[in-house]
DNA sequence: CCCGCTTATCTTGTATACCTGTTCTGGCGT
DNA sequence: ACGCCAGAACAGGTATACAAGATAAGCGGG
């Protein structure tokens, strides 16, 4: 049973988290007793929690059917990294300068990165890999774009779950510690064309794949999975039902 | 009594739409029990909607108090105006083009605006004046920053009213024209820089007026008010209490 | 043996009851 | 008369109860 600090936006965060580590696939289903169980509160508070992720384009509810993490289509997910463009390229070309306060942060990000690695831990990593956008945006002083960004990181996370176009993190940790050199060394300009580089690999390798047919999405889903169950709070979550029009809520 | 889809998710659109006009002033109280007899429904669903505004940064809860309209300070709305800067001035610069059904769309939207001039209707008005740039980014076809720009527009509504940093709704208007009229001429690249001069003129005069001192406050606030109650739901809130800690939530 | 219908169970939707902290008010003392 | 303290009233925080819809199981007919 988790516990600390029980408040709805305490274990809103701690699904956020867990979304961003990869830990649920997109459309598992989130039941209301389950997480009531797991985090020892009442099924009041998990529902608000899941109002807040739901008001962030988080999860989706499907009236009497339960609450499902957001299965992003492909245009959603184009939309997304055309949103993260904008607004971490925008950031970058709009900051005057970085404080070395922020510097000593980002060095230090990009620190936990690579301990990431040494421990195998491959939630962490996807967790720290988004996050450190997160961070970059709150350095560069604008907190509201870096609470955006939170959902899209997520988006992107699942996006990638979903079309399984799949970044290697090594690569990824590399173009993070290089954007950081080049902010070390004061030229912006040359940060934001490195993002946005960043940036347009992945959705270069998303748009690769062809289409999702039905096909190849049964296919898919019959592989044998020998994926081991991963972490605590993932034992709570059934997979997908069938599958029925869910509602994204404001 | 206000009816008509009673869903936490409409209580919350119609806040927000309300927030938009002007309709409260930052620092409002929001009763629970008050809205919820507004809305003919239980406390539960208002407090899902409130908890959904509260998500997207509109409404603060100060624990055992209530919820208040977000104070938004002057760093803040700094911040605003350049998340929208960017956003906006992004969105144009990364599009294409605009497709011939959104410059309708368009067109449909800034005559309305034009209309609510003729109707003295100063909520509609500062709702429309509003919504044009949510409406502006759905045509470009990023619903995901659109939805950002709603918050971001009522935050920048709060920001003016608390700074009493007005824009000239007239010049507004103009200027939203202005910018559809370079869409229909198809260059993109000058509705961005339309746009963010649209945006400068604003923030401009955000920074103009002198840090606000208790005194001033006091003074302002002591003003005879002659303006009459507005509209039906305002009178279900009090005036702010004398401020208290109120947490931002995620 | 398979398909469709009915019934049972489970899960969410909503309201309400109760608890707790805050604010207001009245009385007391200085 | 002012300020302080105590009690009452009020409002939000949380849990729970009950209703309604959806899924799953059981049963009967073709």
């Amino acid at each position: 049973m988790l516990r600390g600090m029980q408040t709805s936006a305490d274990i809103a965060e701690r699904l956020l988290e867990a979304l961003l580590a990869g830990k649920f696939e997109p459309g598992s289903r989130f039941g209301e007793q389950d997480l009531a169980a797991v985090f020892g509160c009442s099924r009041t508070m998990v529902r608000e929690a899941l109002t807040r992720l739901s008001a962030r384009g988080l999860v989706n509810v499907s009236p009497r059917r339960g609450w499902y993490v957001v299965e992003v289509t492909r245009e959603q997910a184009q939309e997304v990294f055309e949103s993260r463009r904008i607004i971490e390229v925008g950031i970058l070309n709009n900051a005057r300068q970085v404080s070395p306060e922020s510097l000593r942060r980002l060095d230090a990000h990009i620190k936990r990165q690579k301990a990431s690695f040494s421990r195998d831990n491959a939630g962490l990593r996807s967790f720290l890999l988004g996050d450190f956008h997160v961070c970059l945006a709150q350095c560069l002083g604008n907190s509201i774009l870096a609470e955006s960004l939170r959902d899209l990181t997520v988006r992107t996370t699942l996006a990638a779950m979903r079309f399984q176009s799949w970044k290697d993190a090594t690569r990824s940790f590399n173009e993070h510690r290089e954007i950081v050199e080049i902010l070390h060394a004061g030229d912006l300009a040359a940060a934001a064309s490195a993002m946005s580089a960043h940036l347009g690999t992945w959705d270069v390798k998303l748009s690769v794949p062809s289409e999702r047919d039905s096909v190849s999405l049964l296919r898919e889903a019959l592989q044998p999975v020998d994926r081991p169950a991963r972490d605590l709070h993932t034992r709570s979550v059934a997979k997908s039902r069938p599958a029925r029009p869910a509602r994204s809520t404001s």
